[in-house]
DNA sequence: CGTAGATTCAAGCAAACGTTTGAATCATCC
DNA sequence: GGATGATTCAAACGTTTGCTTGAATCTACG
């Protein structure tokens, strides 16, 4: 009979070291020979205890993912604690805290913006398994706070909320101002200024077209 | 002498295949042969026309990402005409225009969203280089119409914007509601979206930590 | 027509890739 | 301490990678 735990460590190892090659430079462009020699082990070992590079990628993401969106739930149910409705800025902070203030918090964050900036083809089903149920229920509560909005308009703006993540947790700075680099802030601040930033933004009435497109919103 | 024109096919071949293919899977999940294969033309004419693979991906963004960049100042030039202070919401739309609306935009925009996705370490001088100028100039020309805004704080909003286009143009759902599909509006009307969107989070003031955290924002 | 330079091509290079193998090592229990 | 299964390892597998080569083809001009 296989031991359940015990030797952890050179599994354990893989998947560290995995997930930073992977989140730097891309899966494709992490090949498995640098991610065995980062973490000290053969190659053959991903094989051994992952069967493949793209299984080994997918056990990177649930280690991490899973966790971090079960972490939003739970903030999610502790702003709606007693019954009482939660606000638009609650609950988006229940969404980004994960990736930015907690325990293991960077690793949450960079393992879920690698998911999201791989080639969609090759990952899109792992994408909706690992982030569907999540994304319906906030949609759901940020719908129920927004009656303004109908659920097509809700989704598309949720989806910019996801886009602003991925973009910060990524740290693409493309652009600086006077030398101030980005992303300078402690954890706790970069949250309220997303949390306000994204508020203001999801609060916004339904967008109808000006006249000379001569055409409502889609509906 | 070499004739300076009449021969574009091949190099033009090469690098549509090769953005929509860099786009699509990746640099390093595009291989040169799959590259030349999609154009119809032969290995060997990447290395006599462009040199080298990185070389390639140099051509690819900066064929698009310069007209585009153009286009951006033109549009927020004509937003000025006249002396006139332009919107918030105007200047967005200069910036954002050229990847939703206009002519060439898919491939535009592709490409330039692409150059955001790759790993940083490799195309971060690049990145600086293509949008460092138009940056700069938006980030400027933003804080003028926001003076509660610190330059670092403009800087930081703007970064924002930049996500929120890199993922709607990826177009990487992950989520989607009901069956809704995402972006599935027709582009003027996405781009009203976004600039709604986007234009109330940079009108909000500037964000004061809660007593909690007790320190101020980053001065 | 014939020469010359620009361009294309099939073929091949060494290196790196994901994966497999079979023997060596380790831990565990009788 | 020998047997057993889990784990590790060096070595090699065939393929694919970016890139090079030298000959063939094309284009243009005297």
């Amino acid at each position: 009979m296989p031991p359940p735990d015990p030797k952890l460590d050179t599994k354990q190892r893989i998947l560290d070291a995995a997930e930073v090659l992977f989140f730097a430079k891309g899966v494709a462009g992490s090949s498995l020979r640098a991610v065995t020699a980062e973490a000290g082990v053969n190659v053959a070992a991903v094989h051994y205890h992952f069967g493949s590079k793209p299984e080994l990628l997918r056990a990177v993401l649930e280690r991490r993912i899973g966790p971090s969106n079960q972490e939003r739930f739970e903030r999610l149910e502790a702003a709606r604690a007693g019954g009482r409705t939660p606000s638009v800025e609650e609950v988006l902070e229940a969404f980004l805290a994960p990736m930015i203030v907690g325990v293991e918090v960077q690793k949450m964050a960079e393992t879920s913006a690698l998911l999201h900036r791989e080639p969609r083809e090759s990952l899109e089903p792992l994408l909706r398994q690992l982030f569907g149920e999540v994304g319906r229920v906030f949609v759901g509560t940020l719908g129920e706070l927004l009656p303004q909005l109908g659920p097509h308009e809700v989704t598309e703006r949720f989806q910019l909320v996801v886009g602003v993540m991925v973009h910060v947790i990524s740290g693409h700075l493309s652009i600086e101002f006077e030398g101030v680099p980005y992303l300078h802030r402690e954890p706790e601040l970069l949250l309220g200024v997303l949390v306000q930033f994204l508020a203001a933004g999801l609060r916004t009435p339904a967008y109808s077209a000006p006249p000379h497109l001569e055409r409502g919103p889609a509906s």
